[in-house]
DNA sequence: GTGTATTTTGCAATTTTATTTCATTTTTGA
DNA sequence: TCAAAAATGAAATAAAATTGCAAAATACAC
């Protein structure tokens, strides 16, 4: 992967805030036709640069979704157990992120359910079965303030 | 806005993992003629259930990215403290997430930045500038374990 | 239940967008 | 400076999205 230029930078940072956008439309922004837009784009996401396109749902829609920010601590450092948490961790739906992280604890998780009820069963399946866990703690997210992925492209 | 059916549940669970999928795709998948899947998306779209469409990019060819978990705790509960704390969170492009949450501390913000010089400089704008700061904590992500946005489907 | 109004649908036609082809220009590296 | 490689734009083609419209399905009042 040759390193990106100043149009591909500019190609993710429209993209990253609006994958509709027309290649035409990027092309008149940036000063690039459109199959010239469409071959870079192509490279992007084969070279996986772009790692994918979603749109981007609110769950209000779908329920009354609670956001939980949950901090794990182990009780080991030992690779093998950290391993198969990171797994079973990367494997529940529920998990919306998961941060391996130094300090006082070890993972930081962000969860989403509908109900307290679907939590209380998540915890039992993630903490309460993995006898690698010391202790856990979660904080009810009143309002999530910003969600984003978009990163700031360096100069 | 009226209630969600089985199709537009399907439809959603198909383009929160990948929205570049044709129209024509989605309604073989799920029994339906493509403009009648264009008409559900248009009006998810406009809803509102549908709130942003975008490429995710993989932050690791724009440089070294570093990302950070870091815990917020305020002195106060001043509604317009808290309100002025959060559109700062807001405004500032590195931080990619930000949550108001129950608990010892008030915020759980998910920062990126590309050198710790940078985040040195953040930390001073966002925390030390802030009157309203009582501390923050930071923790260093040795692994993004898991990074999704993908919200399972009530059944 | 029955009939009517509203909504949703599929098909066909149209428009827009993406993709391919190819000759030319630009860039790269000896 | 020159040859090879890569990237580009214009034009043509292919694919996808969108619109118009008649028919089917659904909802709702009676």
């Amino acid at each position: 992967m040759q390193p990106l230029d100043k149009l591909d930078h500019k190609i993710l940072e429209m993209m990253q805030v609006n994958n509709t956008v027309s290649q035409r439309d990027i092309g008149e922004a940036i000063g690039l036709s459109a199959p010239a837009v469409q071959r870079r784009i192509t490279r992007l996401r084969e070279t996986g640069v772009i790692r994918q396109d979603i749109s981007i749902i609110d769950p209000e829609y779908l329920g009354s979704p609670i956001t939980i920010v949950v901090q794990v601590e182990m009780e080991t450092d030992k690779v093998t157990i950290i391993n198969e948490t990171k797994e079973r961790f990367r494997k529940t739906p529920q998990v919306q992120q998961c941060y391996y992280v130094t300090g006082e604890v070890d993972f930081m998780l962000i969860i989403m359910v509908f109900t307290m009820k679907e939590y209380e069963a998540l915890t039992h399946e993630l903490f309460f079965n993995n006898p690698g866990i010391k202790r856990f703690k979660s904080s009810i997210s009143m309002d999530i303030v910003k969600y984003g992925l978009a990163f700031p492209m360096p100069k």
